[in-house]
DNA sequence: ACTAGATGTAAACGTTTGCTGACTTAGCCA
DNA sequence: TGGCTAAGTCAGCAAACGTTTACATCTAGT
């Protein structure tokens, strides 16, 4: 096993260091988790290599076994940093306004925004810890969403509305994948305003408000 | 391209082992085109090895180059059966009867079915032509769910419908992914009588019937 | 200023990948 | 039956992959 990352002691964790120091493990750590997510959104975990990610952090290929362990072990941090920033997300909305918060993370800019966050759930890499992460956020997230809508866990009449929850979900990752991964058009270049009327009406029609 | 293998006559429209052909080239061309479907669309282009493919085929690796050229072509191959197959299968269905058909395609069988075919459009492959072919399937789907509701190609404000159809459709993917890849539950063993009822929900509320 | 440990680098390692060329075998017709 | 061709096999190549190892350099604490 690798050792632990090494957290950094330097006590900065508010201020910030207007230039980087030359060098800063956390920092470094940041900037290939960045660039990590980025590729695994747009490209699928499979169809990223450790080098590509690497270049595009702009530092040396080793310090991803250093940092993460391994490929599977960073991909597992983007998930879970996309599921932290998905639930912080919704967590901090009113029930009734859930879609437009989703049709805001589906629409935000592109590649570099959320949406990836979104897209990457999508992405396969079948590892299989990965993929009990993946489960997590989802299930997480489809709980949460239909919570909004009068759902209780255990109660079995409210099954349907856990499904259309799950449906409802799907529904937005699949926007997402469309727009930021196959950049269908004219959905693609679709702003947030052309998206959060229709994403609505679908969200509506699947859990109405009780 | 590759040479047409000549069809051989054998009469069994019904796939029937009926003990096969030692050698036969015809069955063997499309037990790797199903292999590989099935693989594509569950794991996605890049995670999925040609020696993979051949296995699950039951036949020699090499001939996936004889009668495919290469790993592209296969996966370009099954993109347009799955092209095929869905135009055919909405082709036939009248307009406003779309949403029980996708959601028989979804429902259909899991792993082995149709629904596999969805998901393949999902599935990235970092080829530009087989981007290409996607994309054309893509938005030949959308224009025709966005036809059975009124779109007419051109005219600027029915844009909003075309959007629409591609969000349906969005949609109608994403459920199959997390349905046959992800295996997200409840959903995933949602029968298509379950899924029916949401989906036409979905697709009317996205495109109200005219 | 000196040193120990944290941080980063370079070059390889062994494995797996897609693909190929030479080969063998089965099917079919004269 | 013999032989020709389609169909399938086999071993292995070169490239790319994730990872590791040995080394260099920076930084912090004294």
């Amino acid at each position: 096993m690798t050792a632990e990352p090494p957290v950094p002691t330097t006590g900065d964790t508010a201020d910030e260091p207007a230039q980087r120091r030359r060098r800063d493990a956390a920092e470094t750590r940041q900037l290939l988790l960045d660039a990590a997510r980025q590729r695994f959104a747009r490209d699928g975990y499979a169809a990223t290599t450790v080098r590509d990610i690497a270049d595009d952090a702009g530092v040396n290929v080793a310090l991803i076994s250093r940092y993460f362990t391994s490929k599977e072990g960073l991909f597992e941090a983007c998930l879970r940093a996309a599921g932290d920033e998905l639930g912080r997300t919704t967590g901090q909305t009113p029930a009734d306004r859930v879609p437009e918060a989703i049709a805001r993370h589906i629409a935000g800019l592109g590649a570099a925004g959320l949406s990836s966050q979104l897209a990457l759930l999508l992405r396969s890499s079948g590892d299989a810890q990965a993929d009990e992460i993946r489960r997590g956020v989802l299930v997480r997230s489809s709980e949460q969403l239909a919570a909004a809508r009068g759902w209780r866990p255990g109660e079995p009449d409210s099954h349907q509305l856990l499904l259309r929850a799950q449906m409802a979900l799907a529904a937005g990752i699949g926007v997402a994948v469309l727009r930021s991964s196959i950049r269908l058009e004219p959905l693609s270049s679709a702003t947030e305003h052309d998206l959060v009327g229709p994403l609505r009406d679908l969200v509506d029609a699947l859990l109405p408000p009780h």
